[in-house]
DNA sequence: TCACGTCTCTACCATTTGGTAGAGAAATCT
DNA sequence: AGATTTCTCTACCAAATGGTAGAGACGTGA
């Protein structure tokens, strides 16, 4: 166990491939490439194909988590700030690791042993977010509505926004910091908008 | 000319399979099988595969545009109600189609020149909205803001509502009939909310 | 009847795929 | 030092991939 890092590696290039290519799409040779090392390197510490890609599920979910947890325990009672702070802790990757998200919606593309995986791992955090809409609703803070159905449209307006820049640019938009500012400051007002009670 | 079917058979087939497991995952050998017929088959009518998607995106495009066409041109003055029509119009694939909306957001993992191929199609409608969208704002009917990030927000919104059913079970939701009529509602609501001016 | 364009087929091919077998270097343990 | 474990390698393999070559069935027009 003198080197860990192998193993790190390979984890952290298959989640840049994957998510940005499509899981399906990559194969055991691209990612061995991208680290420097023959396929067979890449089988040793993964037995399988499909052990790697749960591996780099989890993975994913570690990365996701920690920074959602963080803004989910962040100060302020106001929980239009407080949704605001988990729309800008799961945008953060866009940025960062513009992977992490594409690879989270890649799901929909695999079969359900993955999917089962992947969901194992979110369905705490996801639960604890639908409470807090339910019960800040209850107290009049939020705009009434489903709070499920809600958190899936939450969801699907920060990751699509932070996944399809393509679609974006089609749309007239310039993808560079300056740009990707001013869509998180768009989609933080179009959020807020949405949820304002009454 | 005698079946000009075939090569229909094929577009709509392909489409379907692309769009709900990702274009680099299927084969030629799949859509052939899918359809009934032999590889080969699928080659005499699309030189390539490369052609072969070119061509699919045609057909998507050709279905998108029309339903969102008419919406545009539907009856109504108030740009809520507008905007609500677009909208409707879009999630219409979600249940008649699921593949469509699924293809599209594809286009991401596509390279440049089939990128540019779809773009085409599509950039005249895109336009249009975002012109829409910015005269309403203009006159204080629409809540104020960036035009075309917000059009790519209601788009992302929208469509990954539709392409991502996965996710929102993870939230607790049920894939029937009944829940998509919900996520319908919840969805123009919360479009709704997000535009009201002031 | 003959020629021609349309449509689908069988038979191949080179390349790439995920995966196996096992050797060899190097560190670690006894 | 010798034995064992850890790690990466070369050398393969069977299956699947996109694509080519070309034959045969079919209806249509002259």
């Amino acid at each position: 166990m003198v080197n860990g890092s192998t193993r790190i590696r390979i984890l952290d290039t298959a989640l840049d491939l994957f998510g940005t290519r499509g899981v399906g799409t990559v194969s055991l040779d691209d990612i061995a490439d991208a680290v420097g090392v023959r396929k067979q390197t890449v089988l040793y510490w993964f037995k399988s194909r499909s052990g790697l890609i749960d591996a780099v599920l989890d993975h994913a979910a570690d990365e996701l988590l920690v920074v959602v947890e963080a803004a989910i325990r962040s100060r302020g009672d106001e929980p239009l700030d407080r949704v605001d702070a988990v729309v800008c802790a799961v945008f953060r990757p866009v940025v960062r690791r513009p992977a992490l998200l594409g690879l989270i919606r890649e799901v929909t593309r695999l079969d359900e042993s993955h999917i089962n995986h992947l969901r194992g791992r979110l369905s705490a955090v996801v639960g604890r977010c639908v409470s807090y809409l339910t019960s800040e609703m209850e107290k009049g803070r939020l705009r009434t509505c489903d709070p499920m159905v809600l958190a899936g449209l939450l969801y699907s307006t920060v990751s699509g926004t932070g996944t399809e820049p393509i679609v974006l640019e089609t749309f007239g938009w310039e993808p560079n910091a300056a740009g990707l500012r001013q869509v998180r400051r768009e989609l933080r007002g179009f959020v807020r908008a949405a949820l304002q009670p009454n």
